[in-house]
Parts: C-alpha cells; structure tokens; sequence
DNA sequence: GATGAAAGTTTCGTCCT
DNA sequence: AGGACGAAACTTTCATC
C-alpha cells in the first residue's frame, strides 16, 4: 500500500495561503484559514515532513539578475539505451541554466527551460550540449514576451 | 534612462541565500552573507522594494496536490490582431490551469504550461481553448517524467 | 557598515476540551 | 483533532559608534 498523504480541505486553504504569501508567519496562515495557531502549526509541520511542500523559494525577476533570455529547448537523443538517458539527465542537473526539464511525449524527448544572459551565452550553453555524443537534435525556441509567470497551482476544482 | 537595480555581489549572495531556502529570517540571510543584520535587511527590503524579489513562493509535490499531469502546450492563433492576441492572453490569465505562457519563436506562436487532474481534465480545459475563436492550431505535449524542477536560478557566472 | 538593547513576534511544548 | 496558555527563542527596529 503506497502513503496517500490525504490532504483535506484545511491543508488546501493553507496552501492557497501560502502561494499568495510564502513567508506568511503560522500565526497569519492559521488567522487566514479561521484556525488557532497550535494545529495550523502541526499541519504546516506535516505538510512539509511529507514533501507536499518540497521546499520555498523567492520569485526572482530573470532581467533585474542579468538572466534576460529564456529558451525552452526540445531534445532528441541519438538512442534510449540507460547509458545514453542517464548521462543526459546527469549532465541536465550539472547544468545551471536549466532550470526545468521533463521527458514529453511528440518528437522531441526532452523539453528544457534555458535561463541565459543573452545570445553568446546561449550560444557558449548551446555548443556545450551539442558536445554531448547523446545528443542527436536541438531544436531552440526563444521566449519573446512572458504573458504569465509562476502563477499559483490551481488548489481546488479550478480549471 | 531607464532605472538600473545595479545588484551587487553581496546582494547576489542574499538572493542565493534565499533560493536555497526562501524562508531564511534575516539574521540567517545575514551570517550567511558575512553581514550583521542592520544593512542585511535594508538590502532585503530594497531588492523587494524594486521588485528584484517579487514575491516568495512554497515549491509545491503537484501529484500530492491532485495535479499529476502537465502539458506543455503550444498553441498558433488564426491571425495577430490586437484584439486577437489581447482577447487571448486575458483568456490565459483567467486560465488556473495556466501556470505560465509566453510568446515564443518558432512555429508556435505561444507556449503554454498547463496542469491539471489526469487526462479528463485536460480534455476539458482542451475544449475551453478550442472553443476560444482566435485559437487556430493547438498541440499538446505530455511531461512524461520530470528530470529537473524548479532549480534556482544561476547568479553568478555560471552557465 | 557594525554593534547593542528594547520591544514585539513567533514558535513550540503542554494540557485541556 | 482543535483550542488555549505560557515560556523560550528569535526577529526587527532603533539609536549610536
């Protein structure tokens, strides 16, 4: 039997809480979700011990940090064998710029978020990874204009 | 002129800090910096200030959350009128299932990330976008397996 | 930018309902 | 499982060097 961490209808509105304000005090989240701060406090605790929250980060403005270009870069390896996915996705962690990745289905194998200074910087992380023997194809697409970014998952019956 | 942030290696240092824990308090931030407290936060509130910092997030598990798919979905409009791209993008704002979108070159025209339940869920929300009149051409790619999430972004030098 | 002190919060253990 | 209380720890803010 795998752990179903059942997360009910209280651990929702902190979450939601949370994604509108990740460094709200207990003492806020636990005003916000009409909860006293002693069990709001132990369901953070929970939440947290049980990985439903991996973790927290600021949201940083790419430009304002010298990051002004984004590409998202489609993937073809040469072939699947376990030596050719493994070095790949061993090399995609040693690399700073990627900051997202994910096998998908359709023609590519890997689809990767790139975060560079501009295009000699991507050009330099461009040759890096046509290096890799694994690599049969690359396919870049620039991010031109972001429309919307890191918006809050959807918690609820929301689509 | 445009205003320039102009961030420093020692604000560098506290926006590292915080990828690595986006809940750090300030005197954390601070010895971790290798400064007191006082100008530690006056640099926080001054990246928060102007934006650098533009919130703080928690990284959500989106399976235990009941999010356990994400498409990766590129999406053509059937011509690049004012009214069409607007009346588009307000329509992936109000999308909750569209948790980021941008512009991008290449075929496409946009780029969407999409989460939602399972596979009944994604074909509703696919009908909501094929319903909208300046969409032409829509086309989905699963994430089949994620390799890399949500990584922090690279601050230095590094590529 | 550093230091030190005071005021205000937050967290957490414990007990009770 | 939620709520209340209290103690300890911590954070922030301020004035001063």
């Amino acid at each position: 039997m795998v752990k179903v961490p059942s997360i009910d209808s209280t651990d929702r509105k902190i979450l939601g809480a949370l994604q509108r304000d990740g460094r709200l005090s207990n003492a806020d989240i636990a005003e916000a979700v009409a909860l006293s701060p002693s069990p709001c406090l132990r369901r953070l605790r929970r939440l947290e011990a049980e990985g439903v929250i991996r973790g927290y980060r600021p949201q940083l403005d790419r430009c304002a940090i010298g990051l002004g270009m984004t590409v998202f870069v489609q993937v073809k390896l040469q072939d699947h064998s376990a030596r050719s996915v493994d070095g790949f996705e061993q090399a995609l962690l040693q690399m700073p710029a990627v900051i997202n990745a994910s096998t998908v289905s359709g023609s590519a194998d890997y689809l990767l978020e790139v975060v560079v200074a501009d295009l000699a910087d991507y050009d330099d992380w461009v040759r890096g990874m046509q290096a890799l023997a694994m690599v049969r194809e690359i396919e870049s697409n620039f991010a031109l204009r972001a429309v919307k970014t890191g918006a809050p998952l959807p918690l609820a019956g929301e689509r």
